[in-house]
DNA sequence: AATGACGGCAACCGCGAAAGA
DNA sequence: TTCTTTCGCGGTTGCCGTCAT
């Protein structure tokens, strides 16, 4: 047997909000509050709606904080380190974002940020049809450990940085089960060394300690290397993040489908 | 002008967590 | 401790406007 129905669901309006009704709630929960009771709410409100449609249309509409349109570069950027690190917890997202809801955040994702980024990555992927274009560059100097109040903006993931770094020395040595899926060496080493077979795609750095690229943002990563693995524009599974909490904004290598 | 495809977004659904009796 | 109720969340749906044919 089911679990019963938080509403008569015959006697509650559904569908889009008027803006009659939405005046209703906004007045009700202004002068009110909710009460601590989204259930009993739209009674008192005068409103045929569900509880839950009332709290849904309050926090993703109504709320006098709520931020309208676009998104900024900024807020990509936050939405997707953020993604990059604990997946899609859109409400911890949300949170970063003052006056975004978590819905809007979703909905933004779905529909325009992760094709972008997709897009961006299969761009990088031409690397896979001119291998010519891998080559040793210099190493940049290491940008400032920023604050932790910055760290998010410090957090670039323009797609162009994973092309940055310096290819580096990989080991082909896995440990994991899945397949797609090898582990870095030593980053000391920034010389470029040939890769066997295609490039699938390219690794970000969740690990932490010595190298000057190694940004730790939050409590330092797991010891050990921990890798994100980006293939061919899609992000393998596990889940993205899993493995470490830290992260840094560049890659560490590129990769190699190996299948074992 | 009509129609279909597509994209964006508001809203719904159902589940697990939290709170309280 | 157990059960019930409510909340909060993420996934999904479906409506509506826009664009292409």
């Amino acid at each position: 047997m089911g679990r019963a129905p938080c509403c008569d669901k015959a006697n509650v309006k559904r569908g889009p909000w008027s803006p009659d009704e939405d005046i209703a709630l906004k007045t009700y929960l202004e002068k009110h509050g909710t009460g601590g009771n989204w259930i009993a709410l739209p009674h008192k409100a005068g409103l045929k709606r569900c509880g839950k449609s009332c709290r849904l249309r309050w926090l993703n509409y109504l709320r006098p904080d709520i931020k309208h349109g676009g998104f900024t570069e900024e807020e990509d950027n936050i939405i997707c380190s953020l993604y990059n690190s604990i997946g899609s917890r859109w409400s911890v997202i949300a949170s970063q974002l003052p006056g975004r809801t978590d819905n809007d955040v979703k909905n933004y994702w779905n529909t325009k940020l992760k094709k972008k980024i997709l897009a961006s990555l299969a761009n990088n992927n031409q690397i896979q049809q001119n291998p010519s274009l891998i080559t040793p560059i210099d190493v940049p100097p290491p940008p400032a450990l920023p604050s932790n109040n910055a760290m998010f903006n410090a957090i670039n993931i323009d797609p162009s940085m994973f092309v940055v770094d310096p290819f580096q020395e990989m080991s082909g040595t896995n440990s994991s089960s899945q397949n797609n899926s090898c582990t870095s060496s030593s980053r000391s080493n920034n010389s470029y060394v040939a890769w066997p077979g295609e490039i699938d795609g390219l690794l970000m750095d969740f690990s932490f300690g010595s190298s000057p690229y190694d940004h730790v943002f939050s409590n330092g990563g797991y010891g050990g290397v921990q890798e994100k693995v980006i293939v061919g524009g899609e992000v393998s599974p596990p889940n993205l993040g899993v493995w470490g909490n830290s992260i840094d904004n560049n890659s560490q290598g590129i990769y190699e489908s190996v299948t074992y």
